[in-house]
DNA sequence: CGACCATTTGATATGGATCAAGCGATGTGG
DNA sequence: CCACATCGCTTGATCCATATCAAATGGTCG
């Protein structure tokens, strides 16, 4: 398996990332497709970490991938998880605001930046796409400050509800994070997102299927929580 | 004075905007200065509303503005407060996801989107800048983010340190916001940021010559808080 | 001067953190 | 195949930082 430094110092070759798609108007999605790298990455591997020069952006093919800070002292905020289909890495500055690991086993699709950027400067729907990417994270990281601010109850019940619209298949959810990644994401302690758990179960709005599968069971519960 | 409604409605000329600039390779900032309807608005006006069509982006000319939510049990929590030279109301999706106010009385300079957007599409370097702005928009909602997580004492540090870099002359800082905003950006009660302000005076961090003005004494005594 | 609003200060309450066990699933070596 | 260690999660008891409720103070403007 190629490591992460030696895509970091460019020792292997990028497939197409040098070539020019033939045609202009090209969409993002399937440059990243053809300019994209795949890579693989164990449980808990670092993809990229803050302060490294953002030269790459990764497209998650499976799997799931934290992106997170930790503060001097230890507590560590998490910023985001990315499914299968989101990107990650993708920055305006030089260097990477977030540290990324892969929760599960991971695949994904590796991207220099540069190429991209420059696609941008020849193909104005990549430059825009390139935007838009940027501009949906940052409506995302804006509503995580909303979650931030609410009380335990309001923050797990978005979650979860966050996560069905996600990650479902119904109304099942299959956790692939674990409960001090929730409570990391959510500025809680694991204890407390255990705790409103429980209490979600008892009032029926959910149903603790396994640790990591839980069901809802009553949405409106949920989203009434979700003031 | 021309009326936000008017603005909205296109009632009003708007200069340039359907003039190209004769020369590509345009600044932003430049563009901005041209394609720009100057505009007043007094204290507390609206500026444009959640959920509004964002037609129009706003850079502060003078004064100060502050972009926040409202949750339904009227919980409110400011985005950010954006002072001269700062762009607010930029969005990439449809309608704008936070309103925005004149904390003081403002001047600013209104553009339509699509007139910039238009501009991008000629002009490689504004489409840049304008993806640019986006992700340091990115950056500071982040930033924003570890805020949230963090203790009282050191909340309200790093909003002191925040703001003497951003319109202090020297160590003193003349805010122009309550501290219900202060409060309502920082995630904490009125009570709260008044009595950590107390705190920090006594423990010789800093000064309160009145209450809109607070002098900064000890730099490195709330950086250290600053976690 | 007096009314009003912003801010500070005080007293008390409470939600979530912390500290500390207990429990259940998973995996390992004997 | 089972005893046992390990890890992730839950549950319990207590504490504390910040919220809440309430009152006093101060600054501003008519």
């Amino acid at each position: 398996m190629l490591t992460q430094t030696a895509i970091r110092s460019g020792s292997f070759k990028q497939p197409a990332a040098h070539l020019p798609p033939p045609v202009e108007n090209f969409e993002l999605a399937g440059a990243v497709e053809l300019m994209g790298a795949p890579m693989s990455f164990a449980r808990n591997a670092e993809i990229f970490g803050e302060g490294e020069p953002a030269d790459y952006l990764y497209k998650v093919v499976s799997g799931t991938v934290r992106t997170y800070k930790v503060l001097a002292d230890g507590r560590r905020q998490i910023g985001g998880f990315y499914l299968p289909g989101d990107i990650c890495g993708l920055e305006t500055g030089d260097e990477h605001a977030f540290s990324a690991e892969a929760i599960t086993e991971c695949k994904v699709l590796v991207i220099k930046r540069s190429a991209l950027v420059a696609l941008a400067g020849r193909d104005h729907d990549v430059a825009r796409q390139l935007w838009t990417l940027t501009g949906s994270e940052l409506r995302r990281v804006q509503d995580h400050i909303l979650l931030l601010i609410k009380s335990a109850q309001e923050r797990v019940a978005a979650f979860l509800l966050e996560m069905a619209e996600r990650v479902s298949a119904g109304n099942a959810i299959e956790l692939p994070m674990s409960r001090q990644d929730i409570a990391d994401y959510l500025g809680l302690t694991i204890e407390t997102v255990s705790r409103t758990l429980t209490l979600l179960e008892n009032a029926s709005a959910i149903e603790l299927s396994s640790s990591r599968r839980i069901v809802l069971r009553n949405r409106s519960a949920l989203s009434r929580l979700n003031a």
